[in-house]
Order: C-alpha cells, then structure tokens, then sequence
DNA sequence: TAGAACCTGGACAACGTTGTCATGCGCGCG
DNA sequence: CGCGCGCATGACAACGTTGTCCAGGTTCTA
C-alpha cells in the first residue's frame, strides 16, 4: 500500500515547508485519514460532514483515525468548494464605545442562531478605513455586511452588493447607494428630549453635538430646532455648538452658553461622549442647569441629580440589522428598506430641574 | 477567440448555480479578467499581488479589466494556496462588558498594524461554546488565538497548538495545557486596595467576589485575606461573600455584612458589576462605608464621593497579548510564560472615608 | 435462482488562487 | 552576424474539500 507512505515524503509538501510558514507537523488532511482508516477520501468527508450512506462500523474506524491525527476539516478549502461561508462581517466605528456593546453583542447572537460566524472590525471613524475593511471582509466572501458607515459614500460596495453580498446599514444610512438601513429615530427622539425641556420651563436651551455631516447629528439637530419652533422660541445662534467632540472643546463650548449674553439654562447633549463632559461642566457649577443626553450612559442614575437621556435601544439596532440580512441572505431580493426604531425618554431628575435664572 | 465566452456557458457555472445560493451574477475569477485584458492567468495574478516583471502597459490593461467586471480576489482560495490567513481569532466572553471593549480595541490595533484581521466571537461564560468557537476559528485556519478562558481545560487545543495555530491567553490562565498567558496583578492588586482600607483605620472589611474557580476571583480573595493577614486581622466568614454575581444576590450579600453582629465599616469589590451594585447599596445608606472595586468603572469620578478603584489597563493587557502572539508567529518556538501587568490603585474618596462606626 | 433494487464506498473533477518552470522575444556584445 | 542573456508572459499543477457518478456487493422479490 505505497499510498500511506508519510506525508513529508511527498513532493508537494518539502515544498510547503519551504514557502508557507507551518512551523510543526502539517496538518493531516482528509487524504490522511483516509489512508490511516483504510477508507476512500469521500468516505470521510461523509463522515465529518454527518451524511448518510456510511456503516456504522465504517464511521467508527473513521472517527478514530480523525482523532488519532487531529484531524480538523479545512474551512477555506470547503468555502471554495461551496461558495458561501457561513460568516457575516460587522464594521464599527470604535469597538470601546460602549453603545457598540450591546449592538455587536446582538448581532453576533443572530449570526449564531444562523450558525454563523461574526467578523468584525472597527473603522476608527475613518471613511477610508471602513473602505478597507468591507471590502477585506469581501475577499474572504463575508455572505453579508453590516456597517456602520463613517464615510458617506458607499458606491464601493455596488459590485460586491451586486456579486450577492448581503448588506445592511445600521445607526447611519448609507451613501450614494440605494440598500437596507437601520435607524433609530433621532429626530423625534432629540424633538421629544427637547420638548420634556421646554415643557419643564426652559425657554433658552442650548445644543451641543457632532458634525452635521454625520447623518445621526444632523437628525438630532432637526429635532433640537422642530422642538425649539413648535413652541414658538427663536434659537440664538449662540446656543448652538456643531462640530465639537472632544472633551476640551465640548467644556469651552458649554461654559460658553452657559456665560453668554442669553446664558442657557438647559443643555441638550447630542451623544453619549458630550453628555459625560456636560455632566462634569455642571458639576463645577454653582447654580443648577437641566440636561437630557441622547444616548443612556452607564450609573446615570446613581449621578445626583440622575441624568435624565433619550435612550436608544443599541440591542435592538443590531438584532433588526442582522435579523434583516439573513432574510435578504434566506430569501430572494428584497427592495431596500428604512426601518426607524423608536427611542424612549428616561426621567431621572436632570431633565426635570426648573429654570435656575 | 473561443475563451472569451461568457461563463454562463461553462458546464460548471451552470452547476454553481444550481447548488450554491449565489443569487446574482457570478463573480468574475482571474480567469476572466484575464479573457477580458487578452492575458494570461498568472499575469492577472502579478497584477493584483504587485509583483514585479509586468509591463506598465500590460498592467494598465489588466486594472482596467479588473475595474471593468468589478473583480476581487477570492481569499478562500489565496489561503487555501498558501496556508496563512493572515487572521487571528479573539475570544472573550461578553462583548456587553465595558472591559472587554478597550482590551477588544487594543488587539484589533495590533493585528492591524501586522496586516492581520481580527475574528471575533464571545463565549458568554459558557466553556462549550468557548470551545465551539475556538475549534470553528481554527477550522478557519486562524493563524492565532487570543483567548480570554472561559472554561478550565484547553487540552482540546493541544492538536491545534501542535498544528501551528499561535495561542495566548488573557486575563486567566489557562487550563491543563501550556500556554503563554497575559494577566493583570490580581493578588497583588486586591491587596493593595484591601491594605489601602486598612490605612484608613478599616479593621472590618467585606469581600464581596465571584466564585474562586475563577481564577481572578480566587486571586483577589487571596489577596484580600494576605492584607488581612498582614495586619493581623481575623476574617469573620460572614464578612466573605464568595461566587454571588448577579444584582439580586449581591445586594442581598452586601445588605447581610452591613447588618450582622459585626458589620463591616468597608466593602471590598471584587468586581465591576459587584461594584456597582454595592454602590446603589450604599447609596441607599445613611451611614457612610468605605468602597474600594477591582476594576474601574466609568464616570466613577462623578458619583458622590467618588469610588476608589482598583484599575486593571484593559488595553495593556490587550496589547501584550497580541504582540506576543505575532512574536510566537514570527520566530521561532517560544516557551510559554506567564506575563503579569501590574494595577494602579486609584483614590476618588470612597476609600479614603473612615470607619464610621 | 435470476434479476432488480438498494446500499456502501471510491474515483474524479472542480472551486480560484499561487509557485514553478518553460517559452519566446528583443537586445547587447563579442 | 550570431550567441546568449534577461525579461515579460503563460501553461500547469497543487492546495483540501465536496458534488457527481459509477462499481461492486447485498438483499429482496418474482
């Protein structure tokens, strides 16, 4: 039986060890057990894969040789053969960020109740990233993408979308190109947060939050200023901070419409980042100034006063999105969808302080 | 040129569609691209890897065939061929908690900047799944595995270790095998918090911690009775409070050495979820008890007093691990070794109080 | 008891890529 | 003018698996 002769001794494997890095033994191969069970190729791959047509006394002669070498069934080779992977990615902006937690966490569970596998990576806000990174996720043949995008422009995707990549956009729509979107209702979320305000009898209520080109801003924004007209109040310009996110500037811009002429006396933060930096502003402070923060932070409540937030629900963003790419990946071609999740205003006592002028 | 046919025709394609769920168009292979630029197969494969020894012209060519079909290498198919994946596989056990955020991040960096993609799923504590997933990332044929344990026997491992697949493991060690392991100083961290009480006039200490077959677990509670010791402190066994996780039981926990005969003047967390629950324990306190937690917890610095902190750099721990797993895939074979980063005890009142008894 | 139906097992090609090696061309130099 | 050398290019096999199809053997039926 000249086929059982060892591995090493064949051509092709002095040559493996010469230009790929496999350091010990290479890994036994289906061929491997084959010969050391003493049965055909397919034979075993019946066996690994649970397919009928294989005696039982043939499937224990099998087993055992499998684990005898430790044999593992090799993934790549097998998703060249059947085309799909089993695997969907997830690309973030910042796998730190708390709010990303819960949302990855979901969808991971989703992927798991499909028996796939979840790959993720985070863009870092950077457009070009996230460029990289699906289209990476592409060539190892992801069956599905879920982003959440941070450039704005997502034409780059079309042939991969088109070659059957299933795609959703979680948190922000995608750009420039027509496909799924999961959103949470910023804009009725900041109106509603805005509103509690006005209604609590602020009347000057300043804004602080991100890049209006960032779709969940400038969502917010809309919110903030509807909220603002339906009670009839004229927004000073003053009161409003764009573009800031960094703690030092986020500090600057709240002393400064807490100071001005017109001094604020609440403060909607427009993300989970500017809530926390508006908390330690106020809390320098001597006199009592309302916030509502879009996006719950952790121990808001044990904060004296507790911090009144529009919370979304980042556990459900995620479970719709991937729960919407399996029925893409399941059935046959959908029409892009927008599907909007509502937010929920939690009172914890920030929100509710009157007017301190 | 009778190649240049479309490949609808091709007895193969046909199968394809009938067997593999791709919906849309098939993807084009190099093959194609190269029907299209009129060249050879391997020629298209110069191209796309950037190997030398093509014309500038031939080149150009080929991008605009490969821009033209919306062309992408097929990895499955790369990593069949030349056996590294260039991916290492993460495993930690909850996505949801805050720790492993920043730890998650650190080694996403780290496989960055080594060209390598991060895969990640979470066991959520179950040993089971933890090795489901470790064995599916190395059927992925993974190069390496960062493993954050959740079980207490990896010899399942040992064929893979054996195969080539670079392992380390974070935060616990792990079990019944050889492996590098990346810790933080939990023993000598609780001491340190514990010994930090006992400065502050502390003689009746609570420890409040998660069951001790968990390695952290079991380290802290050591350190806790070594301060003791060292102070020639008797622990009473209603001080301990030894494998309660969950909100309910812990603040039942808590609320149990807060009254007994001798009630504690201090808590020791052993935790962050512990943590933060004792903090709405003690919220709810008249009198004041000192807090120190193993772990910090964001906006700790906010509450009233703020809460002192064991601080473990997530991050850090992150970090190492991942550059050791690229230095066992660069060189050659390394022992296994133990690393331990130390902790940094961070004071913000609660463990400064005194005793208030 | 012959033939059919069935069951188990194996040979083979194909998935899309890359490493090796061979080919053919143009050019410089003797 | 011819020889060889270097360079661009392509043919081909192999990576490890799975789908198809066929062979050989067993059991059941007429």
């Amino acid at each position: 039986m000249p086929e059982t002769a060892p591995r090493a001794d064949r051509p092709a494997d002095r040559l493996r060890d010469r230009t790929s890095g496999t350091r010990y033994g290479n890994r036994p191969t289906m061929k491997d057990v084959a010969a050391r069970a003493g049965v055909g190729l397919k034979t075993v791959s019946r066996v690994v894969n649970g397919e009928p047509g294989v005696t039982p006394d043939t499937e224990r002669r099998v087993q055992e040789a499998i684990e005898a070498l430790g044999f593992r069934r090799n993934d790549s080779a097998r998703v060249l053969r059947k085309g799909r992977t089993a695997s969907i990615g997830l690309i973030l902006e910042d796998l730190a960020d708390p709010f990303y937690g819960p949302l990855s966490r979901a969808v991971e569970e989703v992927a798991r109740a499909h028996g796939a596998l979840l790959i993720n990576g985070s863009s870092a806000e950077d457009p070009d990233r996230e460029q990289e990174l699906a289209l990476a996720l592409c060539a190892r043949r992801v069956d599905g993408l879920v982003v959440i995008p941070a450039g704005d422009d997502h034409r780059y995707l079309e042939p991969e979308i088109r070659a059957g990549v299933a795609t959703v956009f979680v948190d922000r729509p995608a750009g420039r190109i027509e496909a799924d979107v999961v959103l949470s209702d910023n804009f009725g979320g900041a109106r509603d947060g805005v509103a509690h305000l006005i209604a609590h009898g602020h009347r000057r209520i300043g804004f602080i939050g991100d890049m209006p080109r960032i779709h969940t801003a400038a969502e917010r924004l809309r919110g903030y200023r509807a909220a603002m007209e339906d009670a009839g109040i004229a927004v000073a310009d003053s009161w409003m901070s764009l573009g800031v996110t960094d703690p030092e500037r986020v500090r600057r811009a709240a002393e400064a419409m807490l100071t001005g002429p017109e001094p604020v006396t609440a403060v909607f933060a427009g993300n989970n980042r500017v809530t926390v930096t508006v908390i330690r502003v106020l809390a320098g402070l001597s006199r009592q100034v309302a916030l509502v923060g879009f996006d719950d932070i952790e121990l808001a409540d044990l904060l004296q006063p507790g911090v009144t937030v529009v919370a979304q629900d980042a556990a459900a963003l995620g479970r719709t999105a991937a729960e919407r790419l399996f029925r893409q990946l399941d059935g046959t071609h959908l029409t892009p969808e927008r599907i909007e999740l509502p937010t929920r205003l939690v009172t914890r006592g920030s929100g509710e302080l009157p007017p301190s002028d």
